[in-house]
RNA sequence: GCCGGGAUGGGGUAGCCUGGUUCAUCCUGUGGGACUGUGGAUCCCUAGACCCGAGUUCGAAUCUCGGUCCCGGCCCCA
């Protein structure tokens, strides 16, 4: 056990991990890419003021912070929104619009750990800003389907809802748009019976707002709400080719400044945190000192992810090296280091024995490097310049020259 | 912040309930060798651990307390 380990909450992630790590993260990247996305990215830390501005006060109690040498109050970033949107304050405001950004990086939280939760975690996400409404809508939710397509988690579901449904729902009802905030957390849960209690003490009725949020399925449940614009929204889904949604108006995502559509998406399986993605459309630039400008966007939680495709036990592509280069004595070490450098030079992976071990035991090392193909090297190679090409999968033997190998 | 379960060599484990001939078992992995031109096989050798601290006791991996961390869950979830 070492004197110093790793803090609570955080992890190391050696070679195999760092691999899964950078192919899921090229994956969401190649989505990002096909869909015009441009990565931003941001400090670490920001002035805590960015994240109590768009999150409360409260969240202060959540957060990494500390007072720096010149007296000014930070925080380790605990999300990626608030930070895009003062990028954009700073720096984008006269950039043609509509905006659509992207952005991955570590986020921190002070929280008790659990399952698909620590205290350091990675987001990926996007944000498109001043797009039109539903057009904005429908281009965030088709990316984030595919993102969660391209990753290959199984059986991922998604819910799409609307505050403004939400709200309206309440409004009709006689619950004013300032008394609505306390039922949130009870709609977000999908507490019926305490929603139900609630809205009684409050005297209003609560059968036609329940008989709204206790249904979940298709567009249907828009008809009794009317004008959220989400019919225009999942029409641009269907020409899109995006199915296997559900509609779900009882979303409220905690905080105020949703102002359209939401949504969340679970990966089923994960435990208490199966939410591997969530967002909507909100207004936040004028928070930071920009211009109103509607925004849409998402994040995801990336290490939830990996955690779904290794629990599905899904098959990550092993890394090794293209060639393992084995001189069988030490007269042919040098060639065998030319050989290692041609072809390292023309693209392939490669990599020779740097241990001095006899052919038996390089061999063996070469397999469990992973490489694909091993390079004998020894005295008849050299006399007749044909090297001895090892197929490590099947163990067949060829003779080529090296230019073959350098394709 | 709260609740439950854990912590034994690099990984996985036995021993803990019923303290003391196990100053700790086995598997795997690491290093070396049997094998001086052929791998993931076999055999042998070597190295390697009781989370930290305090207490109880003649004596603690084993019992008690505190701490740390891990795994779940609650709260929270921007």
């Amino acid at each position: 056990m070492p004197p110093v380990q790793r803090p609570k909450g955080t992890r190391d992630f050696l070679p195999r991990d760092m691999e899964r790590r950078r192919w899921l993260e090229g994956r969401l990247r190649e989505v990002m890419r096909r869909f015009a996305f441009r990565e931003v990215g941001t400090p670490a830390f920001e002035h805590t003021e960015l994240f109590t501005l768009r999150s409360g006060p409260s969240i202060v109690e959540d957060m990494y912070t500390f007072t720096d040498k010149g007296g000014r109050e930070m925080a380790l970033r605990p999300e990626l929104t608030a930070p895009t949107m003062r990028l954009y304050a700073e720096g984008l405001l006269g950039a043609p619009r509509p905006l659509k950004l992207c952005y991955f990086g570590n986020c921190f939280r002070y929280e008790q750990p659990q399952k698909g939760r620590y205290r350091e975690f990675w987001q990926f996400g996007a944000e498109i800003l001043g797009a039109e409404r539903a057009s904005g809508e429908t281009e965030i939710l088709a990316l984030a389907h595919e993102c969660l397509r391209g990753s290959g988690v199984r059986d991922p579901v998604m819910r799409i809802g609307h505050v403004g449904v939400l709200k309206r729902l309440l409004s009709d009802s006689g619950v004013p748009p300032g008394e609505q905030p306390r039922f949130w957390p009870l709609v977000d849960k999908k507490d019926f019976e305490g929603l139900r209690a609630a809205l009684g003490e409050r005297g209003v009725d609560p059968d036609p707002i329940l008989s709204v949020l206790e249904r979940r399925g298709g567009r249907e449940l828009l008809e009794k709400v009317p004008g959220s614009g989400l019919e225009e929204v999942l029409d641009g889904l269907e020409s899109m080719g995006v199915t296997g949604y559900t509609v779900d108006p009882g979303i409220a995502r905690g905080l105020d400044y949703y102002t359209g559509m939401v949504f969340e998406i679970d990966v089923p399986g994960l435990g208490a945190e199966k939410q591997v993605c969530g967002g909507g459309s909100y207004s936040l630039a004028e928070l930071f000192g920009a211009g109103k400008v509607e925004s849409t966007g998402f994040a995801l939680g990336f290490d939830r992810i990996l955690v779904a495709l290794e629990a599905a036990g899904a098959a990550f592509p092993e890394a090794g090296p293209d060639f393992f280069v084995v001189p069988v004595g030490p007269a042919e070490r040098g060639e065998a280091r030319r050989v290692v450098a041609a072809l390292r030079r023309a693209g392939r992976s490669a990599e020779t024995d740097l241990a001095a071990r006899n052919l038996s035991k390089a061999l063996k090392h070469a397999a469990s490097a992973g490489a694909s193909e091993a390079v004998i090297i020894g005295e008849d190679e050299l006399g007749t310049g044909l090297l001895t090409v090892k197929n490590m999968g099947s163990g067949e033997q060829r003779k080529a020259r090296l230019e073959e190998l350098l394709k």
